[in-house]
DNA sequence: ACCTGAACACCGTTCAAGT
DNA sequence: ACCTGAACACCGTTCAAGT
């Protein structure tokens, strides 16, 4: 019943500056990936199907397969732009920040958090459990360990100008990634808190807890 | 091609007692229930269809619609399962802990991450995707809360004892919570660390992070 | 090269029956 | 009550064509 839909298969110039490049043309891959994040936005991951963007996207359910050899291949695309944008709202959340240690992390922590609450689709993709055991073992991106390495290098940083306790950078980059992590994945920071903090100031104050311990003078 | 397996239909004793219970006697939903766990644990979510878990169970794959009015309230009773088990975890790896507030923080830390690894097809089931949007309306299971409040009454008894700093008791055990979560969702305990940290002592390492910002005598 | 329709082996779910 | 088969509207993917 609305499976024969076949609406206007005219429609192609959406790009930005409407011109009126056809899909033929070479953007139909780029066009997958932003229809399949949209579906997923409003629908979630369930509701992801190539013939459901084939036909947002005004071709066939076969047209796909000329730009990823299978569903997972179209997944992972679309992490690797996601990890991409990720990388970028990092960067961007400890260069807003201040210059000092706990600043620049809170920084990226309350971005990792907004990243995960403003782009669901993205996150959704890039951590959750869509990607079947296949997809897993070539889960490793590029762009997902330079988001990694933003936060590395900030202890790094830390440690060099003595505001962070000695000790492998790698697992405090672990420790502080897994609970910025956590709070996004279960939206702790969605939840009624006491005082009416807002979803920034409740990740910060998590943080806080972290970077205490963080720090130089850290008992122990 | 492997549709029309019909294998045999007679095995019905599987009960641990050997009883010769059939499905027509009631033990049907719990058959399901574990059938679809062993169905994800080997598979992953994707591969969980009423059909194939039927296929298992000895039974056509209609009969699940007698005790669960879709896939989804399956799905929410095997959450349902998961929370008890994972709450009574919790527990247990506060109990074996020692008597002190950073101890028994470690003991829940490391059994909530061992869970994760050990079984991760409750784990998928209770903090994965695989919920649709009606789902997560009706997340909030009781099990669950109480595993949160075995986390939560930790940091009140630490507290207490003055061992942990004065504040939100809600708020440090959301953050106790997110680090763990992380780490168990990211698998970064199974991540080969320098000096062949065991994944254990990653958790406690992480964890002991956090417990020396969130102690009585933490800085600031 | 790039796109298509028909076909195949799967899904969840509804419905009308069977015991 | 509890279980079943047939049917319906969907899936991903393969294959043989079309331009």
């Amino acid at each position: 019943m609305r499976c024969d839909d076949d609406f206007e298969m005219a429609s192609l110039s959406k790009t930005a500056a409407g011109a009126k490049k056809t899909y033929h043309h070479g953007n139909l891959r780029a066009a997958l990936i932003e229809a399949g994040l949209e579906l997923i936005a409003e629908k979630g991951v369930r509701a992801f199907t190539l013939r459901e963007i084939g036909a947002r996207v005004g071709v066939s359910r076969m047209a796909a397969y000329r730009h990823f050899a299978d569903k997972a291949k179209l997944l992972a695309a679309m992490r690797e732009v996601g990890f991409a944008k990720f990388a970028a709202a990092l960067e961007e959340g400890r260069h807003k920040a201040g210059r000092g240690f706990a600043a620049r992390m809170n920084g990226m922590g309350v971005a990792y958090v907004q990243f995960a609450r403003e782009y669901p689709a993205y996150f959704e993709v890039m951590f959750g459990g869509a990607q079947d055991v296949a997809v897993k073992a070539e889960e490793k991106c590029a762009e997902e360990e330079r988001a990694f390495q933003v936060l590395e290098q900030a202890i790094v940083d830390g440690q060099a100008r003595g505001e962070v306790r000695a000790g492998d950078s790698r697992l405090m980059a672990c420790a502080a990634w897994s609970l910025v992590h956590g709070i996004g994945a279960l939206r702790l920071d969605q939840m009624p808190f006491a005082g009416g903090m807002t979803p920034a100031d409740f990740v910060i104050a998590c943080s806080n807890l972290l970077l205490a311990g963080m720090a130089a003078d850290a008992k122990k």
